[in-house]
DNA sequence: CAAGATTTCTGACTAAAGTCAGATATATGC
DNA sequence: GCATATATCTGACTTTAGTCAGAAATCTTG
């Protein structure tokens, strides 16, 4: 009854069968599956015939086909990629465009009828955001951003909002020593966001180009995306960077109360240091020579 | 970034993939996943050919088809129904509970797999859970059960776990006047499991035979299932039940530290009344006349 | 027991998905 | 420039799923 690999495929006979569900509700207009499936990938702005292949896991004949389908109905058109004439790239015409809201409307009118279903919805979210994290990890992309991009910016919201919630005394990053939005741009430093198909899942700050080192900041991982090895990629990442910027040392501060983030620089190389600022949140110091 | 529909939209694409590979994953016993079906319907003790038929929601000329396959694959038998002739039974042969077996052994290690990758186990497992109820709530049947059985000592377990975790003072039964089960068991009285694709996710117990007044007792749902509507669910089926066995007076004792309980109460016509008994955890009772 | 209903089966189809061996056009490396 | 690799397309298939009409056997009800 709480068997753990019960509960999974529950979960799973559970998501079949509404995955199910979703798909017929796909052929509400018309098309088999696998046109409308090309036609939605082009919408969401895949429009290299190879890459959506690949990404739909179809055959070069079939995929094919289905495009010319897709051309007969006259919702996409295809021209030769520019640089490379064997590859061809497609685009909506203005009757795919509203075929494609048309498709676009139905799923968000059925997320949206699936929320207002339940009074748990907070809940539910979280739950949902777990474990698509969970599943689609391997799909979890570590992007460098600009650290004023709105995905930039919702990860340190959400980063600060939890430093308020974990330290005795708040938290306003005010009173703290914030970096200037440049140091974290290359060529002095760098500002890398993982994405999970469209969600800001973590981030990092690489603060360069003050003096003999430089140093790592907001490292932050989404609660719906912890335990699954995130912050050790961010942190490689970071070094990575650091390396290919000619960075030789590395340091950060962090506090006692996140225990995990100490775990982690403790594992991945990183050793104490004394104080090395005077920002009056951190309690611990840690250096890594690369 | 932030907005519900697409968290829930992000949730369905990483599940369909998923799921996809989870279908194609039954197909590495070359048997095209129609017949995989089948043969999995009967294996979990689904035998009458017509009720698998509505379970999977096949055409009959199609089952009869898959069946006639599996036959011939000798991995069912079929036979009579024993009271009507016009039905088939299938039962699985020899070889069909080794393929069988063989079937659920992947989709164990699946799921083991899936655990084994992640650290955050018990959320993962919370957040399936909830999601399970949340999409299969249609398909929550309630069952009135002996309160012995070990559905039944599985919510009661759980219940007495919350009101200890929700009391101040903690909870043990045996200071509370913990009904005797024949007084929740026909004739008597009633028990009733809220059971979703073989989890337990609820309880409520109907106590007769105590004089002038029928109680209600151990009214549970699992945190998993909450927002649904299941605990109205479970009280309108003690009603019904009380109703069948002639009650005309049904009290209740409840405790204001379960809020949400309280409300049910009195949005569904009971009235508050005096206290009725010296158990020491109740603060609150209640009365509805049938 | 006759008429009608129910359950399963069979035959004759269609649609969709998927496979595979070339053909064609283009790019790349030596 | 030529051999080789790559991307897409076409034709000729197969498999799977699904539909529908009607046959055959059996049950139910008056």
């Amino acid at each position: 009854m709480l068997d753990p690999v019960s509960r999974v495929r529950r979960f799973n006979r559970a998501v079949t069968s509404a995955v199910g569900a979703l798909d017929t509700s796909f052929l509400g207009r018309g098309r088999p599956l696998g046109a409308a499936r090309v036609l939605n990938a082009i919408g969401h702005g895949r429009t290299d015939v190879g890459e959506i292949r690949d990404y739909l896991g179809l055959d070069s004949g079939l995929m094919s086909r289905l495009l010319r389908s897709l051309e007969d109905e006259e919702l996409i058109e295809t021209t030769a990629h520019e640089n490379d004439a064997r590859r061809r790239i497609a685009r909506l015409t203005a009757a795919g465009k509203r075929e494609f809201n048309a498709y676009e409307a139905i799923s968000n009118r059925q997320a949206k009828d699936f929320l207002s279903h339940h009074t748990q919805r907070e809940a539910l979210l979280a739950a949902m955001d777990l474990i698509a994290s969970a599943l689609g990890r391997d799909g979890t992309a570590l992007d460098e951003m600009d650290p004023r991009s709105d995905e930039a910016r919702y990860c340190l919201g959400e980063y600060y909002a939890e430093l308020a919630r974990r330290f005795k005394q708040g938290f306003d990053v005010k009173l703290s020593r914030d970096p200037d939005a440049k140091d974290m741009v290359r060529p002095r430093g760098s500002f890398i966001v993982a994405m999970s198909d469209g969600l800001p899942l973590g981030c990092v700050g690489l603060k360069g180009a003050s003096g003999e080192f430089a140093e790592i900041k907001r490292l932050w991982v989404a609660p719906s995306a912890r335990g699954l090895g995130l912050g050790r990629r961010l942190m490689d990442a970071a070094e990575r960077a650091a390396r290919e910027l000619g960075i030789e040392v590395l340091r950060l501060d962090t506090n006692s109360a996140l225990a995990e983030a100490g775990q982690l620089y403790r594992r991945s190389g990183w050793t104490e240091i004394p104080r090395f600022n005077d920002d009056p949140y951190p309690d611990l110091f840690f250096e890594k020579r690369l």
